[in-house]
DNA sequence: CTCGTTTTGTTGGAAAAACAACATACTTAC
DNA sequence: GTAAGTATGTTGTTTTTCCAACAAAACGAG
């Protein structure tokens, strides 16, 4: 575990916090690690969780998938997120997680995580304030996505959510998390769609795209 | 602030708190009570918050409007629930916050009840475990929404919505915080396409509906 | 390199939503 | 009760998406 601090020390749940104080909490917060590799469900629907974890080397999806096998994409997880806090207030997380790359992820228990324990933990209570925020963050990411999908048009999505990236990036080129279906999965469009849209809007001149690379103009 | 000291014990954040430790807590936490009329605006789009606040009455709508008017609606907020938690991370919030009824709003200081103080308040604590618990419940939320509205026609989204809706009122019937086009704004479909989507639907006998109340079969 | 697989692009017809315009029902103030 | 204003329902047309099927390009294993 050792091996994982200076890691862990640049994830968001434990930003502000020194690599020594991170290792004497780690047993306090009873710290566990697995590996997943690339298509491997972490979490799945339905399941109820009492942990917190944090995405230390990787990249998640989180999605769902009804009945007839659609697939909605809420948001991809990268390297230093903290994700499963959204789901501790008791009710059955309602996604699956899956690793879309060989993955790293370490987990404590949550209700350590959540009291503050006599003495031992100086820090407990920034991890607790970083938690926060985390969990917050993650808010304005939903009501940013809810921004995108509920534009009416494809266009108007892509134009929504590339921007967006674009801005993210700091610079009109930039690559997604995502290849074509993925895409349309997140924006919940129909791939083929999507794919037209993008056609015009090269022709267009709007934008210039290979595979997951963007360029806006 | 005393005469509110029932409303506050029902809310989400002093849950599990006693009515004389929140009188306690008021003043440590900096507490202020506002009054709000149909119609007036509690939060503007881009304001920077440092408060969290408490409905204790009355019924509020997290909305944005864009340049030409197309308004979406985010979520509902009906007494007792706690909102601003999740714009405390610094970022500009991107939504207005408005009344829908008359409505009185406590807010404290978010520093004040993020930082567990020295003493006095012993069930701080307690508070900032509510606050978590409330902002993860606003995360399901919103990724319940997100359900709704990735769904790609309008009876899926009305189905799926007032499936939800009947399950929360644990019985067929039921009455949505919304007018019709609220409803379209909030599930981002054409008022019209609504109405007559519900008239379909009704002439198949899914469903009966008057108004905002609304019986399923 | 070659073959098989996966991803992406393209197209035309079917289905659905958006839009506009108007009819009807309900509410409110006087 | 009436008139004005608001909310809801209805309909026909236009626009957009969905869907299915296929073509082209990229990728990976041997």
């Amino acid at each position: 575990m050792k091996k994982y601090l200076k890691l862990l020390k640049e994830t968001n749940l434990f930003e502000g916090i020194d690599e020594s104080a991170i290792e004497a909490m780690l047993g306090c917060l009873n710290a566990n690690k697995s590996h997943f590799s690339e298509g491997e469900y972490l979490i799945r629907q339905g399941e109820r969780i009492d942990r917190i974890f944090v995405l230390a080397e990787g990249r998640l999806h989180v999605q769902s998938e009804d009945f007839w096998g659609n697939r909605n994409i809420f948001t991809s997880i990268s390297t230093g997120e903290v994700f499963g806090q959204a789901y501790l207030s008791g009710e059955a997380i309602m996604n699956d997680v899956v690793a879309v790359e060989p993955s790293i992820v370490i987990s404590f228990d949550a209700d350590r995580v959540l009291t503050t324990c006599s003495s031992a933990c100086r820090f407990h209570t920034q991890v607790i304030r970083n938690l926060f925020f985390a969990l917050s963050k993650n808010n304005v990411r939903l009501v940013t996505k809810l921004a995108h999908i509920s534009k009416r048009t494809t266009r108007a999505k892509l134009m929504d959510y590339l921007s967006l990236m674009a801005k993210k990036a700091g610079s009109p080129s930039f690559t997604i998390p995502f290849d074509r279906q993925q895409l349309a999965d997140y924006l919940s469009v129909e791939r083929s769609s999507l794919s037209a849209e993008l056609g015009k809007m090269q022709k267009e001149g709007l934008l210039q795209t290979n595979r997951s690379r963007f360029t806006l103009m």
